[in-house]
DNA sequence: ATTCCAATGGATTGGCATAT
DNA sequence: ATATGCCAATCCATTGGAAT
């Protein structure tokens, strides 16, 4: 799923599928070298250091890469940010670019540390990822138009991203930021989401009860944190008399061992269902939580389109 | 322990020389 | 003409040591 590729791997790829050759060094990309293992490309002959195009690259590339790239050089001309090979970011990166850019205004209005920039919207990078490139820090801020981050005053900002659709039929509040870059999912569905940076749940409480008509529910990782975040946030919108249920991954086999480099969320000591013994969950839901407690697994959101998940929550028609 | 900074290394670019 | 080779300039990430 995640290709890894960064700026110079597109571009190779780009110029293999267009010149039919490249001399570009991106092999030391594992899904770079898993293209030459399906013999899709291979090395020149008499040419040390230089690719070529096998029969079905040209295909390959037009179904995979051809829409993708040309968004990406689109969006790159539109904001003057320059195509150039010594560029490090990655796909994630061009796509959380796009997201700024559509958010600009909202940004603005009060922009955050840069750390606080990059854990909230570089999420699954981290809180430093801005601070240690600084060559995507300064595209950032040259997509927002500004000079630098402001200082790191600890003041809390709080933030509520929503994508609104015109007549949203329900609300689904999102853990991860990934579901709110691609708007035009929830907006073809009629979904409103919302998202919640992280841990910062406070922010629900000020939520005005005209806001509150629709259906809400809670999609997020299926791990320790998500549970807890699901279970303040349970609480604040129990005390406003709305319930809000949390949406059932369909596709369970793609649970992952829950330690790893990415990850660092744990479940505790004893099962969920007994941390939380009024817990609102239904019979499969306890039944997931104990399957994942016992084989110290997690789900992540993304492993979940949006779309398939809230099907299988039988919220819109199959 | 964390932050800062200069050196280092990996890689591309663009101009020019050279070979086919 | 066109492709390839070479090289200094440039950009970015990483590293390791000094400063705080």
């Amino acid at each position: 799923m995640n290709r890894e590729l960064k700026w110079p791997h597109l571009k190779g790829l780009y110029e293999l599928y267009i010149t039919g050759q490249t001399s570009d060094s991106i092999l030391k990309n594992a899904f770079v070298r898993s293209l030459k293992n399906r013999k899709l490309i291979g090395p020149k002959p008499g040419r040390l250091n230089t690719l070529m195009d096998k029969p079905g690259y040209k295909a390959y590339y037009e179904a995979k890469f051809l829409p993708a790239y040309q968004r990406y050089v689109t969006f790159l001309e539109a904001n003057n940010i320059p195509l150039d090979g010594r560029q490090r970011f990655d796909e994630y990166d061009l796509e959380t670019f796009a997201f700024i850019v559509e958010r600009k205004d909202e940004i603005l209005e009060s922009v955050p540390s840069i750390r606080q920039f990059s854990s909230r919207v570089f999420h699954e990078k981290g809180s430093k990822y801005l601070e240690d490139h600084p060559g995507i820090a300064s595209t950032v801020l040259r997509l927002l138009g500004l000079d630098s981050f402001p200082g790191s005053d600890p003041k809390e900002n709080q933030w509520r991203f929503v994508i609104d659709p015109p007549s949203p039929k329900l609300i689904v509040l999102c853990e991860n930021i990934a579901n709110l870059k691609r708007p035009w999912i929830a907006i073809a569905h009629e979904i409103e989401l919302w998202y919640v940076g992280g841990s910062n749940t406070a922010i629900l409480e000020n939520i005005s009860f005209d806001k509150l008509q629709l259906p809400l529910f809670y999609c997020c990782d299926w791990d320790q944190d998500g549970i807890d975040i699901y279970k303040r946030i349970y609480k604040i919108f129990a005390e406003k008399g709305k319930d809000i249920g949390i949406l059932t991954p369909y596709d369970q086999q793609a649970a992952i061992p829950e330690v790893s480099e990415k990850h660092e969320s744990r479940w505790k000591e004893v099962d969920m269902v007994k941390q939380w013994p009024a817990h609102p969950f239904n019979a499969e839901q306890v039944e997931l939580l104990s399957k994942l407690f016992r084989n110290k697994q997690w789900i992540e959101e993304e492993s979940q389109d949006l779309v398939e998940l809230l099907r299988y929550n039988e919220l819109i028609k199959a």
